[in-house]
DNA sequence: CATGAATGAGGATTCATTCAT
DNA sequence: GATGAATGAATCCTCATTCAT
């Protein structure tokens, strides 16, 4: 199967599953209203996506993609402990604030068995650097000596929480970024 | 009188309504699936639920009415606050890693915008005391002044998490209930 | 098939029959619909009408046999032909105009063939008189010879016509009855 | 450039219809008998008339158009009044006996609820002609002084009576044709 | 006999995917 | 490669009729 023509064919078609995705629900978001707001004919998103599962999880990927890149790229590797999950958790609470249609859309995926075991490992991938984080502080006994996998799904699910929050509250005064780091840093930290 | 309409039958309905829709996905399952599963006829559906928009509807409010019940049915109000909030989280967590189907359908469904406003007011309400008990160990400045319903979600998604640990996780020797909790409640307990 | 009890219930139905037919179309009315309209349950419908087809073949006859009736009621054997005639049309446009349901039923059904031979004969009998009338008539040259089916039918459909526009123009001052008949009568009429 | 719609097929759909329809009924026809009749999948249909409603009205108009076609194609203008009235009737019934199958769906249709205020002026518009006809000649006291849409529907009943009865009396000898005119124009014609 | 729940064969769409242009 | 018409299986729901109560 050679590669399609054009890459931001494919970007714009990723964009517009995003877009109509998180509207309209992934389920029942038919592929030519995809195609439709990308700009092409139904049949072309079949000569870059053969089937409508394949880019479900091409979009899955793209996102953990993007959120890994957005994350990782200023990550202070400099800094002690607490300051890179610090980095980490603004990071990623931040752009989730800014992309909500990307969080719901996430939202709808993480759990779904449409997700491929490839694409799940495909979408972990760029994480690495923060499991070895999460290991090192556990030797150093900076946090607790719970189960990593643990430990990492409660991050990242009081992330996804707050970052939920400050994007349907932006009015409000709170500072959920903050607040929600601090409480689950009290409850991982050692001490 | 003609047959009366079959409390038993709706029962099996929403039994197998919420045992496809874990396996397959609300979305992705046909209500001839239901039907079929619940053994009656696929026009027989339709005079419990009329459209397949209030099945759904009316399997949200069965599942959270149970929660309650399960929740509720031992609710210690002579305990203190901690005590109290461990009871809640352990009846949930425990109702949860008991029954991963209902869970997996719960999360489908949460942020789903098929639900309506109804249904989740009337799924709410069972858990007043629990908000009362939310309010109040604010005031007694036993738990963070945090936003109440930002806690809520913490403790609701710290839960979740927990008992999709417990019941992926049957075999680990961890006590994942008693660990979350504790995590939790270092995050938001006052001291 | 025993005769149903109630002639009261038989009555309603057809009633109902008409007044939903009328509506929303002979085709397009459930029958669920018509034993809701009729105060009955469901089933019962089928006790008085074994099935949909024949229900709506014996609405056909009761129109059929109500007209008759009241056209037939006062129907002056005394006077001259034109006299004979002209009571036929004032009855029979009258009758339409006061019963737009009907005529808008019979509408529907008259050219329909889910009505069978069986109904149409029993339907056309109370009328015998009538078209002794016209044979009469053309024996006697006061109406002109053509084929006697034909001026029926004009006669027919030419009244037809004018009670819909009498029903449907009622503020207007024009007496449609009058000038349809003249019309009519103009020419048929011999001389 | 893709497969372009076809002009052909969208006609042949049309055809397709008008003989089904005219047979079962119109509001008994299933689409998937009309698509089996026009030759194509079922799912075809539907990209040529989104709806069997529009289906519905798109037939009307296209009935509608033939008729006016074949009756003003040769239009008379030169002629007098009364002949281009016979005209117009001439066209018409034989036209209506020609087609007994496209008279009997206008039937259903006309004064069906299903189709549009649009589809009905788009109908009447190719008749403008006609409809000056009928004000002129009143106005010049060739036929009498009734409502116009009274005389038009007078018209429009006795001759679609009679392309009925050459329908079904092909071997009769009569000429209904021209005995059905005979008998309108003496009762519409002044004098 | 009256009732209305139960049935399941349709019926009108919808939509992922294919394929002629 | 791009297009969008063509396809037909699948879906939600309707409704005439049956039958347990």
């Amino acid at each position: 199967m050679a590669r399609p023509r054009s890459e931001d064919k494919r970007n714009a078609i990723i964009s517009a599953a995003v877009a109509e995705f998180a509207v309209r629900g992934v389920w029942s978001t038919p592929a030519s209203v995809v195609s439709k707001a990308a700009g092409i004919a139904e049949g072309t998103l079949f000569t870059y996506f053969a089937t409508k599962e394949i880019l479900i999880n091409e979009v899955y990927c793209a996102l953990k993609k993007e959120m890994a890149e957005v994350i990782m790229h200023s990550y202070p590797r400099a800094e002690d402990a607490r300051g890179r999950f610090q980095h980490f958790w603004n990071e990623y609470v931040n752009w989730g604030a800014r992309n909500p249609n990307k969080v719901a859309v996430m939202g709808q995926l993480r759990y779904s068995d449409q997700i491929t075991e490839e694409s799940r490992m495909a979408g972990s991938a760029p994480f690495a650097e923060l499991s070895d984080l999460l290991t090192k502080s556990m030797e150093e006994k900076i946090i607790r000596p719970y189960p990593i996998d643990f430990i990492g799904a409660m991050i990242g699910g009081m992330a996804e929480l707050t970052m939920d929050f400050i994007a349907r509250n932006e009015e409000s005064g709170t500072d959920y970024c903050a607040t929600g780091f601090e409480t689950l840093w009290r409850g991982i930290a050692l001490e």
